[in-house]
Parts: C-alpha cells; sequence; structure tokens
DNA sequence: CGTCGATGATTGCGTGTGCAACAATGGCGG
DNA sequence: CCGCCATTGTTGCACACGCAATCATCGACG
C-alpha cells in the first residue's frame, strides 16, 4: 500500500463511507439481532454468544478466561455474565483438576437445548439482515479482511491464557 | 451431535468467519481507538463521534435527537453524554428559536480544537487499523455495501425527527 | 380557539461492564 | 525447598447506557 505520512488528511469519502458505514451497521445489526433474540428466547446477544462458543467445542466446556477472551469481555464481565447463566441454568461451574485457580464453564443440558433453539432464528437474523447483502464472493473477502484486521489488533496484554 | 431436524442449516465456513469476523473486528478496533484517544486526549470514543458529527455541520450545531440518531445512542444517553461534553466545555444547548422543545448541540472553538486535535491520531488509527487491511477498491464495495446493509436496518421505530 | 395525540428533551431507576484490589494457586529460579 | 512473580477468578466501586415516566411544546382537527 502506499506509505503513509503522518499526515492528518481528512478521510476520503468512500473510506468514511467504509469507515462510518462499519459503526453504523454494526451497530444496527448487533441492536437488531439482540432485540429478536431478547424477543424471542429472552436471551440477550452476549450471552447467547457464550453459549454458542461452548456448545462449539468438545464436552461444552471452556476456561473462564477463554471464554473472556472469545467474547471480548473483561474476566469481571464474564463472571457476571456466567452468574446470570448459572442462575438460569444454562451453564455450570466445574473447578478442573490440573489447575485449581481455574474453573470451567460448561453448557448444561438445558443450555445447549436453549442455544439451539436460539440459533434457528438467530441464524434468520443473521442471513436476513447481514448475509442477505453480500454475494458470496463478497463473504470470502470479508471473512479473509477480517482475519487481516484482527491479527493486527491482538487483544490487549493477553495472548489468552490458554495459549 | 444431536439430530435436529428443523433447524436450519448452519452457516458454512465462510459466513460464519464473515459475521464472526465482524463482530470480533469491530470490537477489537473499537477498543484500541477508543484507547488511544483517550489515552491520548481523555476523550472517550463515543465523545469523539459526537464533536465530529457537530463538526461536520453547518455552524457546528444539531438537533439533539439528530444527533443521538447519528451515533445510535438512546435520547437519554446523549442527553448525558452532552452534559459531560458541556461540563468539559465542549459543547453548549442552545434552544433554537422555531421549535422551543429542541435544542441544540452546538460546538464551542474549544470543542473544534479538541476534535482537530484528537481527528489527527484519530484518522491514524483508522488508517492503521482498519483501512490498511483493504485495498481501495474492497473499501469501496464496503462502503456500498454497508449502505444495503443500513438500509435494510431502519432504526427502530424512528425514521429521525428531522426527517 | 380549545383539545388531543405526537414529539423533543430530561430525570429516576435498573443493569451490564471495566478497572483496581484481592485471595488462591501455578511455575520458576535460587 | 522456599520465595517471588504471573495468572485465574471473584468482588467493590464507578460509570455509561436504555427504558419508562414526565413535562413542555408542536401540529392538526373539530
Amino acid at each position: 500500500m502506499a506509505s503513509i505520512s503522518n499526515e492528518p488528511r481528512p478521510l476520503d469519502a468512500v473510506e468514511l463511507r467504509a469507515w462510518r458505514g462499519l459503526l453504523r451497521a454494526h451497530g444496527l445489526l448487533v441492536k437488531r439481532l439482540d432485540a429478536e433474540l431478547e424477543a424471542e428466547h429472552g436471551l440477550p446477544l452476549t450471552s447467547y454468544e457464550v453459549l454458542v462458543h461452548l456448545a462449539d467445542t468438545d464436552g461444552g466446556k471452556m476456561r473462564m478466561c477463554d471464554v473472556a477472551e472469545s467474547v471480548l469481555l473483561s474476566r469481571s464481565g464474564l463472571t457476571r455474565l456466567v452468574d446470570r447463566l448459572e442462575r438460569d441454568g444454562y451453564v455450570e461451574r466445574v473447578s478442573c483438576a490440573d489447575d485449581a485457580r481455574g474453573a470451567y464453564a460448561r453448557l448444561t443440558d438445558a443450555g445447549r437445548a436453549k442455544v439451539e433453539a436460539a440459533s434457528t432464528t438467530h441464524l434468520e437474523g443473521i442471513r436476513a439482515h447481514f448475509l442477505a447483502h453480500f454475494s458470496p464472493s463478497e463473504l470470502a473477502l470479508l471473512a479473509e479482511a477480517w482475519e487481516r484486521v484482527a491479527a493486527a489488533a491482538p487483544a490487549p496484554g493477553a495472548p489468552a491464557c490458554s495459549a
């Protein structure tokens, strides 16, 4: 790419639309998907995200800090969130044998049922509100690009606890 | 794996990476840019967004509800945010003559100076962490796509007060 | 001209989240 | 083996935000 000077020239129109569009589209999408999930399943989007990440693993359990990194939450934030999920019976904490400090969040049967039920409508929402606006080749491009972005933006200070 | 019949087919790998990548990239980007802005100018990203939108208008003033819609905040949220910006001397409230209910948020000289100073580093951040990972044609594609997404996801219930 | 529903802005309250502090444990070097 | 620092998870506190209620005002209709 053209070497960028530190000159603060403003963004051109396309750059501006690409950036602000990201902010706006993301905000609208998340708000909408969260509202749908909340309305149809009484489940906030962040809670759903946690359950999905757990469901994607063998045994449906993950270390707390790994979950936190996966959903971009602070450890304290995840503690409270798992408190709520545990109260609702969707996950349970299990201590792990090899590290007495650590704790797993493990999906319960109810939690797995919940996430499967919620997935149905959530996936429809993602398709309708997001995927529908991109061609397959555009999606492939996006998938690649996000990885470039994420790779260049490491989670601050933490290469994750299970690195 | 549980055999589910009425479940819509799950996202394929590309769709999944496109969607989760959006969530993750957005989260990382916003966190990083917010941290930079906070560190170098003591200005949270949301506050900066408000100031920028004001600076983009003639006279540097906007109706409160328009600002709220622009930055995807609730009216109450914006009220508090403008409270803080006013306390810091970056904006001031001015009542408008033609609608006694309404109020403008108007950029002060200090606010304009602040947003210009912050823009310098913020634009660098956007270029370095976001724009740098896309080619010009990809940016053009994104700009278009976000508008399709946003057009299909109207702000719930409100076509904006100054529509 | 008076009334009524709609709209703009603010406030009370509840909630979700991050930061800093803490206790418990792991892992490493002396 | 012991001491020292890093890491994990939790808790206290503060803060930003949304929702619902409220007040003032606008616009329209009879």
